[in-house]
DNA sequence: GCGGTTACTCCGGCTCGCGGAGTAAGTAGG
DNA sequence: CCTACTTACTCCGCGAGCCGGAGTAACCGC
């Protein structure tokens, strides 16, 4: 069946799909707007927003709404909308030693969400566990039976092997060794499973609804126990030759400093990861200094928290001034947890970029913290699972009236 | 008309581009070979051939040539080839001290070439005269009306902007302040000019011609009295926000170094530049000593000379580390005049990479030497006009016979 | 109610790519 | 030499797709 790239059949397609993202990324779009902003025929789209319609695909908004009305008069536009009911989306974020669930209609619109302390690393298997049990409840909260869901996306903290989607191994991180994370997640909710690494898709989420919205080149640097990066070009995620890019943790600051777990000397997560910043602050407050402790003093303008947060601050800048030399990115976004202490971490950066820039560029880059928190992840898994799924581009995936309920098989991956 | 994307128009357009891709890239193709490269159809194929015959822009080769035959009999193919008569390009290089002209034909063949040593940053309008002089000797050695040319590719040694493609401004580099440099060729040769980093082009060049050939994301390491790279990911030059992105030479490697030239202090370019090494040996060789001598010395095995290039070797790994490890890349061409030095820099660069990166990168990075010396910067200019020029994509631009002369206009650049 | 304006749909025309059938031009073997 | 057989290429009719024009629908202001 024609799916040869350059045909007729691949022309169509392409339209639908440009279709369907000018609703999506406007929330809402009649068809002249749609005409406007792709440039197509009115004729064109009307036929494709009327086989998206019979699809169920898109929705007309009959509601009473004061209707965008022309300013000349003129017949009003109906609106079309992603049809919410169709589906959703399940995003699962795995961080060091905390789990974020959330659920998400067919818009990425987030409908519920919960987040909990566990100790991944060392549990992977009771944190698929609580994952799990945290997504049905939370279905079962929004009155939504699990076969809506056309996909789940889930972000771990560990390389994912470009293409098979599988984790690197050996993993840096021990607990993940050998977890095969989509096949675990499909058998257990029976839907396309798409695994990212976690910076890569905090970059992704930032990149969508956050502090990067609209911005081709940037990178999003991911501040919690681990140190990582996400690096988004021409407003892709940049996965490198081995899916292993954006290792910002692992640039090395220190030549003399500790050993990583990396194996390496000196790397960047060793000064600013999140046990550096504890063991900063030990001696002044004890050896069982959190990381949370360390935010909550710095909140509190405690002046050694400060100082330990700028510092670390000074070493992201520097790993990144290198790096923004050579991509000249326009926007730095800093996220995690670290990224929540706000303005002594981001002026740590700023001043350190502004050193070692040359001229032109230290002041075309700008450094601002994520909006989306911690939060960001898990939206990006949610973005992840909308951006591979193929329920859009399949005509008659859903004969007009049947919801395009689990698909079982297509376990596609997102590498890093 | 038509050029609205997504109507029927672009669809020929874009096969009829990828017609002409195959057919270059493999310098000579049957209509059945690119049927198999393409997944077109076999009558499509033929259409757009037959267009582009008539167009004059391919040609059947009918020279007695071994056809290649195939294995089991059947009716031998009748190969196309780009018709190199039809035009050319013009490629002109301008290093710090040095000038090269090339002429190819459209398939980037080149056909005569020309180097001399000038004194560029000092004199840029001197040089500029040289070049033309060169460019038009060139042609008349060839027989080849200067009419016939398509198009000028230009690489510089400074960055330059995005989108107009002017030079930055202020440049890095004092002669180049302010010049036109699109402006000044169009008006010695009205022509089409593309203007681009050098850096940038000679990565260009190593991935269509050389080292980087097949390979979609690496970095090429610019070595000769500047330090510049160029990123070519997923086939495209990177050129960041502001179109200076890989300026290798100013990632900061030594904070108590020299003072750079960009107002920095310790770039790598302070450190392995070419004035760098010529300084690193003035002391046991005297003041007088250049670039070119210690590239003699290092070939003749003297070990002062082999010392400095290895250190260079090692401040540029160093340089680079921090960059793969964000990058991932699968290749690094190392290029230059001092690239020429060959296995002595290149170990430099390996040993630093392997120490600084994790263990599964350090495996995966291969750091090669350039496979086209210095002729990678003007090659690129070449290719710069060529995948610039519109020509092939003009329908009717050669209706049957007429030659696509001179085509005033359409003075488009290339970013840095 | 009536022209003006905007949104959307139906229809005919045109282009495009495709597969099938037919032609061209070789090899291998008798 | 003549007959399979194979491969390369072309002609023809079909269906898919897009577009512009004409027609209908729905709102405004007067």
């Amino acid at each position: 069946m024609g799916n040869a790239p350059g045909s007729l059949e691949s022309l169509r397609r392409t339209n639908r799909l440009r279709v369907l993202q000018t609703v999506q990324s406007r929330g809402a779009a009649s068809r002249a707007d749609i005409v406007r902003l792709t440039g197509l025929s009115r004729t064109t789209v009307s036929s494709l927003v009327a086989d998206l319609l019979a699809e169920d695909l898109l929705v007309e908004r009959t509601d009473q709404q004061p209707l965008p009305v022309s300013p000349n008069g003129g017949r009003p536009a109906t609106l079309l909308t992603l049809n919410p009911g169709s589906g959703g989306y399940l995003g699962v974020h795995f961080g060091h030693d905390s789990v974020r669930v959330a659920v998400a209609d067919l818009s990425c619109t987030v409908l519920a969400e919960e987040q909990r302390d566990v100790a991944v690393d060392e549990h992977v298997r009771d944190s698929f566990g609580y994952a799990h049990r945290a997504a049905l409840r939370l279905l079962e909260q929004l009155d939504l039976p699990a076969s809506r869901m056309v996909g789940l996306g889930v972000a771990v903290s560990a390389p994912v092997r470009h293409g098979s989607g599988t984790l690197a191994s050996p993993s840096p991180l021990k607990g993940w060794d050998d977890v095969d994370v989509a096949g675990e997640w499909h058998r257990r909710l029976h839907l396309p499973v798409h695994v990212g690494n976690d910076a890569n898709l905090g970059a992704v989420a930032e990149w969508m609804f956050g502090a990067g919205r609209g911005v081709d080149d940037f990178v999003y640097v991911m501040l919690s126990d681990g140190v990582g990066s996400g690096i988004i070009l021409k407003g892709q995620v940049h996965e490198g030759a081995t899916g292993t890019a954006g290792e910002l943790g692992h640039v090395v600051v220190a030549p003399d400093g500790y050993v990583c777990r990396c194996g390496n000397r000196g790397c960047l997560e060793t000064v600013a990861g999140g046990r550096a910043l504890a063991l900063a602050l030990s001696q002044a407050r004890g050896p069982d200094t959190t990381l949370d402790d360390v935010l909550r003093l710095t909140a509190a303008g405690d002046v050694g928290a400060l100082r330990a947060v700028e510092d670390a601050g000074r070493a992201v800048g520097h790993a990144l001034s290198g790096l923004c030399t050579m991509l000249d990115p326009r926007l730095i976004v800093v996220g995690g947890r670290t990224g929540t202490a706000g303005e002594p971490l981001l002026e740590g950066i700023r001043a350190t970029l502004a050193r070692e820039l040359s001229p032109p560029l230290n002041r075309s880059v700008r450094v601002v913290p994520g909006a989306l928190g911690t939060r960001a992840e898990v939206l990006g898994a949610i973005a992840l699972a909308h951006r591979e799924t193929p329920a859009h581009v399949l005509p008659g995936a859903t004969p007009a009236g049947a919801l395009p309920g689990a698909v079982p098989g297509a376990v596609r991956e997102h590498a890093r």
